[in-house]
DNA sequence: GTCCAAATTCAAAACGTTTAGATCTTACTC
DNA sequence: GAGTAAGATCTAAACGTTTTGAATTTGGAC
């Protein structure tokens, strides 16, 4: 590895002059900025950014945390921002540090990472409501991005989707193909995410004047959705709609109403929201599966990109994205069956 | 965060023998090194990275590829190996830094790690034959473990299990059964250990004296062991029992046997290599599933112990694994049906 | 030719650590 | 009491970069 001592020595040069050549600084000499550029080239210079971390306190990585659940698996909505945040940070020429979170506390990783003194920054996924992990990093000035958004007021870089906009969107659609009996089948109420489809649900609902009481919490498990929908179709006054937290939990919505012997979408309508991971295509659902759609892997680039710019001194209240959903209306949704009220 | 010249001001005491206290070097005092130590404690010392890294050329961190597919997807197996190993360098306090292979040329993000200078080795995994990561880490002298083994005389250091043996405990349990017709359901042959599976079971049934002629190859989805098991059945000369590469195959082919009538064990056996991964679990198979089993998380810790044995300098001839699988027999496999010769 | 400002370039310090080699103490031997 | 060895600590250099402030060169104006 060159360094720029050995191109200073190449051209006569001092690596204080090297150095500025090389970073663009306007005080020296166009033809000499060339002629370093050209040995930097030649002798295959790459900046060792151990050095430049020392004296510039900055590294070039930045961490992020795997969460893992008690049977040790990770959650594959994880894995996919992973793959696509670290493609997408490499392009910026920023190395991703990985911690995993054993469940115990959920701040020792990062305070473990930070001891290290290597990292610029954090990226946040999977927020809870007011989630003790944006506390601990702004109480620590530590830069991070949030991919989601954990309270009402954020003042911090956040990028995600309208949650609460997804539950209206998907109310709304149901309320006019006449549904009147419309139940949310939601996430566990501890992950932010979950917490503002159930307010936008309920607004929703409220807004339409109908009622709210058909709403279901849980893990996110196919046989999740399956027994919640077998116990509310099995109730006095049943829905003829399901909103659902993922396609996962849809998958399970629609296996219950088949096993009651009823139809999609022509007795019962079932809609989900999908994050467009790899492994379920709302798509080929049959009938194929009407969503709201925001792809998590669309959110990489713009997470790095924050990221990036939020290092860069760009103050966090200039770093906040809300995204609407797109509604994708397929055959798993129709008009509400005649004769119920 | 305090830094050693701190705690030399602290105590009166030059920052080489501060450092020289906290690295355990034997000729300083041992009074010295009890205040040292509790000095440091006081002030939460914690060693800065960079700066030891600038001077002793070692990071403590460690970098790992993802290899994604084209439908940008990751292997599952890869996450599982991810994760446990973040937390099993963890605490040998070592970081692993991420980075993607998208698939152009695998070796391009190793020289994009390899370029920060910041990486004290790598962690490979999922080789293919010959693997070309092992020659150009090799010619760099650049530090590895790789999980698996790529060629017959490896030297580098290497974790893996004995895929030829696994093939070999697999035909022999079912010739014992008494099939003669047996056939394998394998992986990519681009992959080592499914060419090692290969080899194996092609000795296995020599010794055995038995016609290998149903070997089939492919992707380890379950539609590809449906598909692959539907034909084989179909054959003049069926099979009495498949060894499936994975349990996912297997669930293909139980599907395929039922479709077409048969039972299973009574009509056919089925059997599989089960790294236990926590998707699918064998035992819950119906009837639960006859396999050879090396769960793939059990590496984690041998792994991590393993790269650190070889960071800090043994030599890689002596840092070689191959672990046999456990053979465990449960209700799919069965005595060959009479009547089939 | 002299002077001044602007344009370049340089030398040196700094970041926090490790480590080679020098120096200072102490205790022991004769 | 001199000499020596062992024990303990110190000074200084090194790692490769950035950056401050000083030094040098250049070009014009007079």
């Amino acid at each position: 590895m060159a360094t720029l001592r050995e191109i200073g020595a190449e051209l006569g040069l001092s690596v204080a002059t090297v150095s500025r050549a090389l970073n663009g600084f306007p005080e020296v000499n166009e033809a000499t900025r060339e002629r370093v550029r050209q040995a930097a080239d030649r002798l295959g210079y790459r900046p060792n950014r151990i050095a430049q971390r020392l004296v510039t306190g900055r590294s070039g990585m930045v961490g992020m945390v795997v969460k893992i659940k008690p049977d040790m698996s990770a959650d594959q909505t994880f894995f996919e921002i992973l793959t696509g945040l670290t493609a997408a940070l490499s392009e910026r020429e920023i190395d991703l540090v990985l911690a995993v979170d054993q469940g115990a506390d959920p701040l020792q990783p990062y305070e473990k990472l930070l001891e290290r003194g290597i990292l610029d920054g954090f990226i946040l996924n999977a927020p809870v409501r007011n989630d003790p992990r944006v506390d601990f990093l702004q109480a620590r000035g530590i830069p991070f991005v949030l991919h989601g958004q954990d309270r009402a007021d954020p003042h911090y870089a956040t990028y995600g989707i309208d949650n609460a906009g997804v539950s209206t969107q998907s109310v709304n659609l149901l309320a006019q193909l006449g549904h009147r009996r419309i139940a949310l089948l939601n996430g566990d109420l501890a992950n932010a995410h979950a917490h503002d489809r159930r307010t936008g649900f309920l607004s929703a609902m409220a807004a339409q004047a109908l009622e709210a009481d058909l709403l279901r919490e849980g893990a996110t498990f196919e046989s999740h959705g399956y027994t919640q929908a077998l116990d509310l179709l099995a109730g006095p006054r049943p829905p003829t709609a399901f909103i659902c937290t993922t396609t996962i939990v849809a998958l399970g919505a629609m296996r219950a109403v088949q096993d009651r012997g009823l139809s999609i979408p022509h007795d019962i309508s079932v809609m989900a929201h999908d994050d467009a991971l790899p492994f379920t295509r709302a798509i080929t659902f049959d009938p194929a599966l009407t969503v709201t759609r925001v792809p998590m892997r669309d959110a990489c680039t713009p997470l790095a990109n924050m990221l990036v710019d939020h290092l860069n001194g760009t103050p966090a209240d200039r770093l906040q994205v809300k995204l609407d959903a797109d509604l994708i209306v397929r055959a798993s949704t129709g008009p509400a069956p005649r004769g119920e009220i």
